[in-house]
DNA sequence: ACCTGAACACCGTTCAAGT
DNA sequence: ACCTGAACACCGTTCAAGT
């Protein structure tokens, strides 16, 4: 009766290297990347930021760790029989919207020399342009033109999620950039100007889309497929 | 002979945005993105670090001024009378080379609403889209992706220079990656690892204009050109 | 109007001390 | 082996006070 402590009160799990990751994935979500502190960190965890350092190395690592495990769970775990065009479809707009539920992975590049956690998204979309038919010596080109183009618009969208107020819609920050760009010097940005009303009703995957079925077709006109 | 100062001594230039833009480039080029301090900036201009705030709002608004100066260094002045194939190949490659010698400018992106550093790219990519005879419903996404695979290649080349030794070069990167890449698991990462060898004797200026090739090829299957 | 520099409210990271 | 939390060496930014 004594040996045992009366109320369970089920005692906090140890800390693990899984659940810092998962609980600064919950920060960096809400409160975004300058909300990630070690002592924020610390405070969910209920410890102090010290005990982090015994299961992680600093915060590039974590930052790294949590990108890593947001990108895997959109990777495709089998191989759908679809044509190649629309798998590289799904999977870039997969990696889309990863990015736009969790806008911190698009500032997130591979830090470590060869590993990042972006190499998953290099070795799936790798084997879309296998099965295209391109030629051993353009598979390394095509895949990175792809990979840089998925991580070009992340990066975008990321930076554009950061300095939104968050009282400002999708639909509201078009309009305002709309009218800036018309706005603009007729002399400099005489093409900008040009294109900025289509701004307005502009979806954002669809443009997404646009560009990666661009590539693919650069990709097959000049490498056959 | 009282009233002048003996010595003239080259009285210090009173501060300005434009010298304190110029002695964070140096920073940045010298010491890197975190080596830009308003402390370190400060001492650099013999001032305290409140007298940068007089001309500047803050670090965002520094590091934007910066990076828009350096772009607009290598923006084409008149429209040379070449291709538009070769007028993008040039635009994009001097962006590249300006990345190249400054990298902390691959992680900027645009944050204020419509006018970011980047648009003067943007605005010059758009013209010769127009000159490639692209319709004018199309030429967005043609500009957005040739912009998007830019900014994703340069910062992927600015967090590839962060975590580089000063040690290591190039080369020795490359060789690096490649024996990682070698080493992967066999079913996870079956792809990459066939690409691996490529990876030695590569030559990222080359492999950057391939990429933008293969995107103008898509450009002119799709839209004509 | 512009500059000074101390002060404020934070950071990431370390480390002696605990269990 | 793992956790604690105070302490260190920084940050960006503000602001009373000077000229």
């Amino acid at each position: 009766m004594a040996t045992r402590a009366r109320r369970p009160e089920r005692r906090e799990e140890p800390l693990s290297r899984e659940r810092i990751v998962e609980a600064a994935i919950a920060i960096l979500d809400t409160a975004g990347e300058s909300g990630l502190t070690f002592r924020a960190l610390a405070e969910r965890l209920a410890t102090g930021p010290g005990a982090i350092y015994w299961h992680v190395s600093g915060k590039d690592e974590l930052l790294g760790a949590a990108t890593e495990a947001v990108v895997s769970r959109v990777m495709p775990v089998g191989t759908a029989d679809t044509t190649p065009q629309d798998a590289i479809r799904t999977l870039a707009l997969g990696v889309f919207d990863a990015i736009d539920a969790h806008p911190w992975i698009g500032t997130q590049r591979g830090r470590t020399p060869g590993h990042s956690p972006m190499l998953r998204v290099f070795e799936h979309l790798g084997r879309q342009v296998q099965a295209l038919g391109v030629p051993h010596a353009d598979q390394f080109s095509a895949v990175s033109a792809l990979q840089h183009y998925i991580l070009g618009v992340g990066g975008q969208n990321a930076a554009n999620a950061r300095e939104h107020r968050p009282d400002m819609d999708r639909t509201e920050f078009l309009s305002t950039t709309a009218a800036v760009w018309a706005d603009l010097d007729p002399e400099e940005y005489a093409f900008t100007r040009t294109v900025a009303a289509e701004l307005r009703d502009h979806d954002d995957r669809t443009e997404f889309l646009a560009g990666i079925d661009l590539i693919v077709a650069g990709i097959t006109a000049r490498f056959g497929g």
